[in-house]
RNA sequence: CGCGGGGUGGAGCAGUCUGGUAGCUCGUCAGGCUCAUAACCUGAAGGUCGAAGGUUCAAAUCCUUCCCCCGCAA
């Protein structure tokens, strides 16, 4: 018997799922993803990386503007899929859509719920300094991320994880449990765990003004924002009125008023300890080793950045 | 046609507005000092100034076109 899925998904995050699926007796319908859109420099067209992939992989896709319509709806429901895989697609999955499948929709969230529920849950846990994060399997209901729980895969993270690694580190993992419940499911050997939602917290999209570090904070709380925010949006700052977003960054224990340079290798007071910048990209520019950024950059010992 | 910054010896930059011998920091190489060194001293090599065309007695610098890189915004 072959198991007929339908995946949904958008961003890099989701690749190695589908390519998981693709390598095992999952027969993929069909792939959704958010339509190609104007972005970037010049606003050229740029497909999501779901779409590349799957134009690769030669899978049927679909990038409808809207999925709530009719049209949508009488395809999904024509294909027969036994079961739907989201992983951030990037949109709501409509209410009347969730019972076409059989075994549902099932998605993949990349905090451990019922703990960061939304956009951003693995920015939001880094710059909260969790020292764990993981995977979640889950069905999905019309309540964002409060469906009932098939599946969780625990990872240890410390002071020094940045976003990028994160994510490539729970897509792969994210990959490998989303197959296992899926196995799980399809043999009926499942039982679903309810989130307790009283503890759910959700994690917010990440604003622009929030992204700028403040001195006043704590070393650890910066280092936690920088990495946070690495690689997207950035955590920045001013420096003579130019914007210096900063890639990786050192906690020192040299003193000073909060937002002052301490030394000549860039290091910045802040309320508690000081941040050591190593990686820093002038607007502009790119990014650049702090060595490097230091020979044609005359940087002075007591000046403020703010 | 979204807004903007940049391409100068191997690296990172200044010089461009106000044309007139190509400069700084670092690296490389040679020599010196030193028990020794990534330290210090002395010297050297290394550049079609992104590409093409134009203006000029003279262009990195002014004008035109093109190529490449990057930030913001979405």
């Amino acid at each position: 018997m072959s198991k007929k899925i339908v995946f949904m998904g958008t961003p890099e995050f989701a690749v190695p799922s589908l390519k998981e699926l693709k390598n095992s007796d999952y027969e993929i319908l069909t792939v959704y993803s958010q339509p190609a859109s104007k972005a970037n420099r010049g606003q050229k067209l740029t497909k999501s990386e779901v779409e590349i992939t799957s134009e690769k992989l030669s899978l049927n896709l679909r990038t409808p503007l809207l999925l709530d319509n009719d049209q949508e709806y009488n395809f999904l429901k024509s294909i027969k899929p036994e079961m739907v895989v989201v992983v951030a697609y990037g949109k709501i999955i409509p209410k009347r859509f969730l019972n076409i499948p059989k075994f549902g929709f099932i998605n993949v969230h990349a905090s451990l719920l019922p703990k960061w529920r939304g956009a951003a849950p693995m920015q939001r846990s880094i710059m909260n300094l969790d020292h764990e994060t993981g995977i979640t399997i889950m069905k999905i209901v019309e309540e964002l991320d409060a469906g009932p729980i098939i599946h969780q895969d625990k990872i240890k993270i410390n002071e020094n994880v940045d976003t990028l690694s994160l994510s490539k580190l729970l897509s792969q993992l994210g990959a490998k449990s989303l197959i296992k419940a899926m196995n799980k499911i399809f043999n009926g050997d499942i039982s679903f765990h309810e989130q307790n939602h009283k503890e759910a917290t959700y994690a917010k999209k990440i604003s622009k003004e929030e992204a700028k570090i403040n001195w006043n904070n704590s070393a650890k709380t910066i280092l936690a924002k920088i990495n946070g925010l690495n690689p997207n949006p950035g955590a920045w700052f001013k420096y003579k009125n130019q914007r210096y977003k900063v890639w990786k960054a050192n906690i020192t224990n040299t003193f000073g008023s909060p937002g002052t340079i301490v030394d000549k290798m860039l290091t910045i007071a802040c309320k508690e300890q000081s941040i050591q910048i190593l990686e820093i990209q002038k607007e502009g520019k790119s990014r650049q080793q702090i060595d490097q950024f230091l020979l044609g950059n005359n940087i002075k010992i007591g000046e403020s950045i703010d």
